[in-house]
DNA sequence: TTTTTTACCGACCAAGTGGTCGGTTCTAAT
DNA sequence: ATTAGAACCGACCACTTGGTCGGTAAAAAA
């Protein structure tokens, strides 16, 4: 179990490493080659540790990716109280870090759901449900919200959730371009403008 | 300039299914060979008409890629009356177009923005001038809605502009995985409500 | 100290990759 | 019928790909 560390040190290492290229390149254009390059091990270590390059990806997936996504987007919203406070500063706060990300290259999950879409079904089921556990996460609050007093009754959850991950996941595409101060500027005030709909009304 | 017909011919058959698996399976997971495969075509014959893979992906790029999204998101809405009727119409009628298509896999557009994002900066400029165009046609139309009376004065065109694009790729994303009923239903909804928002208010 | 196991090395492989090039066939003008 | 050029063929090239495998240094167990 000791030694064990070791194993782990080198996978974690593998995986960080990992991560960054399949990202910054995607999956299909990084070679296991390029990767064990900025790692100086060889195909050897890298065979040892893994099945295959998809094995590899998956393990990257569930212990990074899913981590990623849930302490950005999930867990600052976790029980807290007003949903659109809490949600707007957690979408302004993602927004705003890869705005400052100097290697943003988008929404992590988005962009590996577009590349293994129909190519790769099993990879995709794990991001699927990364992207499930953060929908439910949504609906939950938001639930909580109309019992709290903050949610209009008459707000479809579900809906909203929704409509909240697609507009999150489109801005993050288009901020790659460039010009992300002025695109999260815009889409956080019309953010702001749609939850005054969803708010509960005062008792006219 | 005669025969010159049968040049194009072949050129715009290479397109098609060059589009068509590229779409499928990704540029970088595309090999040429395969594309020639499809069309029991050599090697001669694609790089006679093509300087090379990239050069052959601009041209579809410019050829039908700008042409399908131009039929289908940006005609449909160009100086016509209520510019909230004429986009939901228009969104709805894309998105069970693509419920429909046993074959789809996702938004054409930011599937390749997310592929070349940071890898290919010149084919990233192509894709990005299509969405301007987009996003252009939607601001005018939302000011046109001004003056006639539909869209509320306050309304900030380009933002809103932005954060419809952002929820349509999003949304488009988020089908890939099937429940698109469910998903355009809800997501329409939302639209429709974060519209009525933006309507011009009686004179009270 | 000897033995076993862990972690890693790197040459090698078959199957592709984008791209080249000398050649052939078909067509249309002469 | 001859000929020039357009359209296409497919063998070939250098290179990269994911993956294998026999080996080895070092550490742990005996």
């Amino acid at each position: 179990m000791e030694k064990n560390l070791k194993r782990m040190a080198t996978m974690h290492r593998m995986q960080v490493t990992g991560l960054e290229l399949f990202y910054k390149q995607g999956y299909y254009n990084t070679s296991i080659d390029d990767i064990l390059k900025h790692l100086s091990l060889s195909k050897g270590a890298f065979y040892y540790h893994f099945q295959s390059k998809e094995d590899f990806f998956i393990s990257i997936v569930q212990n990074l990716i899913v981590q990623k996504v849930y302490s950005m987007l999930i867990e600052p919203i976790e029980g807290k109280e007003d949903p659109f406070n809490v949600i707007s500063n957690c979408f302004e706060n993602a927004l705003e870090t890869a705005e400052h990300n100097e290697m943003d290259y988008g929404f992590v999950l988005s962009n590996f759901i577009s590349e293994f879409n129909r190519r790769n079904p099993e990879i995709m089921r794990y991001l699927k449900d990364i992207l499930k556990v953060w929908e439910v996460n949504l609906i939950s609050i938001l639930q909580k919200g109309k019992s709290d007093g903050y949610v209009d009754r008459h707000v479809d959850s579900e809906g909203v959730a929704v409509y909240l991950i697609s507009s999150y996941i489109g801005i993050r595409t288009l901020m790659v371009d460039g010009n992300c101060k002025t695109l999260r500027y815009k889409y956080m005030q019309q953010l702001r403008q749609y939850f005054k709909l969803l708010k509960q009304k005062e008792i006219a």
